[in-house]
DNA sequence: GCTAACAATGTGAGCGCTAACACGGAATGT
DNA sequence: ACATTCCGTGTTAGCGCTCACATTGTTAGC
């Protein structure tokens, strides 16, 4: 599209009132839907309106009435599945609103430049934000020291609930404690846990699942170990875990991404999926399914939890439009894909 | 964060003005970096400002100077590298340069749903947009029709182009003729190649570049088989071409994820990677790595294009404050990465 | 038949900021 | 010495909208 050098005025409710016949106030009124209009009137303003293209100015309005209409969302810059399509359904549901969404993508994780993400955000003047930063961290830089910005966090309940925030997200608790459970009822003696990064949030629930699970069961809990996400750190953590106790037989990593690497560790070693180990992951991302093999893994309704955050955000930031009714359960559950990489032990 | 009932109203600009004993056009001259205010009061009213706690109303600002400072973003709801990555690189350079970004994200591939998230955009005022929604309905979408929004595409520079629309994007063309000739000069006859949807320009960009190297080369053009980028459609099409021709030995996947599925159905029928059929993927996802093997790639600077966008949108749109030098090449190179999916052919 | 109530519309002010110009006073030039 | 420039600052008028209130005209009520 090129750059066109003077494009005429956009028209203005003044040019509308006039080519109506009425006052700007009663074009107001007819945008923003008065009961107020006598229909006649309605009908020509809508069509002067129509006529001249007009579109209501949405920096005007927010000046008179102190409301950007926009919500903030306060990202990491990791392609991980689950914010990214967090912050879809986030986008999703907020244009269903008519409402806007800004974004700021915190480069590292430091509360430092939590800060400065949020201060972003801040000078747009955003009505209220999302973070799916759900770092300990983050959490604690976002909860502390700031403006009464109304916060709504996705994902990782438990330090939400301590900084008293309001907080959506999956049940990871549930999520983890049925995949270890899985394995254990397919015979396994213990299962093994490739944990998340343990300052995520999320990371520490699955942790918490899984433990419950095996402690529910009477089984031993095995040492676990620590990565970040990453493939790189499956593959790594796999290793680590194998040296250390090669009679291993099922690993339940914290996401499907460690997981891949966890099975291309076992590959190198010669360990079969599931003959000789089972694993499973967490997410379903999209490729979970043509992994060799198919992962067994938990998947998480990402887009939903963004659509609960917003919606949970708006009875904070507009109590009266929100959706009158009891406010909906803020955990989302998850399901259990049982694939291929999960059997019973060897024999 | 609770909900403050009450908040006293942010201190504005005559609040500063007030407490520094001057007017509030000399604050908005400190606020603004304007020379012509003297260091004695500059200080001064700074030192107010910290008192106080004063932050600027970008809202009455951008109504005030026409300018909303900020961009807007339309992309799909697809967790596509790329296109998150770019969008992370836009928010980053948007960030440095005093920019909010909005989003838009379509959730379905329909000129319908274009347009509709472009007016969310245009509702929030952005000063411009970049596109990352390269398929060519999208682009068609965008460009017609509309009102004269800056537009920056990233992706798919032919389409852009033809559309005399400005675009940035990684050097697809380059890409894809260097995985073919990566495999050529491995030995194989000719290379077969998984494409991505003809309908996105990147999709249609790898064909061409494929399809060069091949002819330079002087190898057979086998048929292509078009897939939709995911995993999935990677893995029928793999098998499809398999049906076709049992004897191929290179395959070049148009991204990863079709590598992926790829990889999955060859390992089905028993054929190994590289040794019987050597396989080629683009974008280097952080788990190509983590294939089995690990792939072989294109691998692209995704946040490097959203960065250019970013640039080249703000010379569409503040001239004035565009770095003044030339403009950086459109084209952001690629770079092969070769692992250990790919090798000569079998003997 | 006169007032109370309400519906439909209009008027004026102001949200917090910047743009444009006005205005003194110091510095410069001839 | 006086006009000319420039510097630092203040004044005024909007940007396009909504809010609170004023003003009509109409219907209802006693």
């Amino acid at each position: 599209m090129r750059h066109m050098p003077d494009s005429p005025p956009a028209p203005v409710m003044t040019d509308v009132a006039r080519l109506a016949g009425v006052s700007h106030q009663t074009v107001s009124r007819v945008v923003n839907d008065s009961p107020h209009v006598s229909a006649q009137t309605r009908t020509r303003v809508l069509a002067a309106m129509e006529q001249l293209g007009y579109r209501r100015n949405a920096v005007a309005r927010a000046l008179a009435t102190r409301r950007s209409g926009t919500l903030g969302v306060i990202t990491f810059d990791t392609v991980l599945h689950g914010p990214v399509t967090t912050l879809y359904g986030v986008e999703q549901a907020a244009g269903a609103l008519g409402l806007g969404v800004s974004i700021a993508v915190v480069d590292r994780v430091s509360s430092d430049a939590v800060v400065r993400a949020l201060s972003r955000l801040e000078d747009q003047s955003v009505e209220g934000v999302v973070a799916l930063a759900t770092q300990e961290d983050a959490v604690r830089a976002l909860t502390a020291g700031l403006r009464a910005l109304p916060t709504v966090f996705v994902g990782g309940l438990a330090g939400a609930a301590e900084a008293d925030a309001p907080a959506v997200g999956t049940d990871q608790l549930t999520g983890a404690r049925a995949a270890t459970r899985h394995l254990l009822q397919l015979g396994h003696r213990t299962v093994h846990h490739l944990a998340g990064p343990q300052d995520w949030l999320d990371g520490r629930w699955r942790v918490e699942g899984w433990r419950e699970a095996l402690r529910t069961a009477g089984a031993e809990e095995p040492e676990l170990v620590e990565g970040d996400w990453s493939a790189r750190s499956g593959y790594v953590g796999m290793r680590e875990m194998l040296a250390a106790d090669p009679t291993l037989t099922a690993v339940f990593a914290a996401n499907d991404q460690m997981a891949l690497g966890a099975l291309r560790a076992l590959d190198e070693v010669g360990r079969r999926v599931p003959d000789d180990v089972s694993i499973v992951g967490f997410d379903d991302v999209p490729e979970a399914e043509f992994f060799r093999p198919p992962l067994t893994t938990v998947r998480q309704h990402f887009a939903e939890s963004g659509q609960l955050a917003v919606h949970l955000l708006l009875g904070l930031i507009r109590p009266e439009d929100a959706a009158a009714g009891a406010a909906p359960p803020p955990l989302v559950p998850t399901e259990l894909m049982v694939r291929r990489s999960s059997g019973p032990p060897p024999t």
